[in-house]
DNA sequence: CTTGTCGGATCGTTGAACAATCCCCTATCT
DNA sequence: AGATAGGGGATTGTTCAACGATCCGACAAG
């Protein structure tokens, strides 16, 4: 008669899976700050003030920084330090080429229904919640989590990381927006559509109002954000 | 009459446009290292050798480790230290579903012709060189470069950066291998075909042999890299 | 064979130190 | 007024030493 394994011993295995070293940690948190827009674009990261702040040495936020460097969150300057990123016009329209070529593909290259469609679903029914307390950032939010979850229609974890950093590029742009009701608003009824067209297992639309949806997004925010930058905004914080 | 700029002192500016830091510069010495498969995946990269070795400090070595991070070369495992990665095949599945979704929706999304192909050209050219000469290693790199090249064509530095890693990756797959030539060797051929359809503005056919090619290299690459990581091949070095 | 212990190697982090660089402020010149 | 030069202080980049924690290999015992 084998014994059996009590359940307990393997909870307590789970917590060692996630030991993760203070470097990583940091830059966690780090991240998080960034996307709640408690670290604006423009702002300088001192190594000292930070360091000081989170209690830990310089060495080790170094390596936080250097972790958080390659996700376009953070720009390194040699010599003058570490800077939250001021994206550029042409970084937007990036974004969403990007966004058209990999958001599209996915609905395109769905296969045989039914697709798994509940995050997606959870992703509207969470902006729909938003929309009705008038959060709109949270709404902003719901938004992102939607189109990752197209993205993770392709069942793809490179592309689900692609588009984890630039979708967190673009939460950057819209903390330098004013006005976050008109940017994420009409988007919600347009992303219930693609969702509706995806349950009716219509791939074919739900690329075309997808694209539409993309290109009316870019639309309105690049040229409100050319406006913000030429308006100089993001630079006068921190620097 | 206005004086004439002395080119000498361009030419002392070009070399300020170059700074980097010691850690970047490491950075990219152990990239190129471990494209060229002197640090074979699964290779450790002791702190105290690799930072004797270069005549620099462990403190800025990890610096460099943590920029590597990001690009999937290295992994970095808590206490342990850090390793040259070894794929495991679902990687190489995922690698293929990335490069068929950006590849070919590069091509698909091609607008009006003439396309800009002077750099795909160019890597086939390489190709038929280094195949003249039976240089399969330089022959893979060669495929690499077009396959990159073609990905270029949807002008995106997002795509090209994703890709980059993408195929930086599958040189370590590459590196694992034997035989070099049964896998750079019938491609060669195939990329001079959807070359001369993207020649002939025709994306539609383009388009199809680069999946066609997708999946024939898939086939061809899990089928042998299961083989060789059962064998245990790659966890032989360094660990 | 499995398990336990120990010692050494290595990693993760800290803090101090120093040189290099940058930035800001002030003074001077045109 | 605007431009330039210089100086001082702040900050960054790097090195080094130290220490604690963790891991791994070797060896012993059952």
């Amino acid at each position: 008669m084998a014994a059996e394994v009590d359940p307990a011993v393997l909870a307590s295995d789970r917590a060692l899976l996630g030991r993760t070293s203070t470097a990583e940690r940091v830059a966690d948190i780090l991240r998080t700050r960034i996307a709640e827009g408690h670290l604006p674009p423009g702002s300088k990261l001192s190594e000292d003030s930070i360091g000081s702040a989170l209690g830990i040495s310089r060495n080790t936020l170094r390596e936080a920084f250097r972790l958080l460097t390659h996700e376009r969150l953070l720009t390194h300057e040699l010599n003058r330090g570490v800077f939250v990123r001021v994206l550029a016009v042409e970084d937007v329209v990036d974004i969403y080429r990007v966004r058209r070529l990999i958001e599209c593909a996915a609905v395109r290259n769905l296969g045989v229904p039914p697709y798994p469609l509940e995050t997606a679903a959870a992703a509207v029914a969470e902006g729909e919640r938003a929309a009705e307390q008038g959060a709109w950032l949270e709404l902003g939010t719901a938004n992102i989590h939607f189109h990752h979850a197209v993205t993770a229609l392709a069942n793809s974890p490179r592309t689900d990381e692609l588009m984890r950093g630039v979708l967190a590029e673009l939460r950057l742009v819209f903390h330098v927006m004013d006005n976050p009701r008109s940017f994420h608003e009409p988007y919600l009824a347009r992303n219930r559509e693609i969702l509706a067209a995806l349950e009716a297992a219509n791939p074919v639309k739900a690329e075309l109002l997808l694209s539409a949806y993309l290109d009316d997004a870019e639309t309105q925010l690049v040229q409100t954000y050319a406006d913000r930058i030429a308006k100089g905004k993001p630079l006068e914080a921190n620097r």
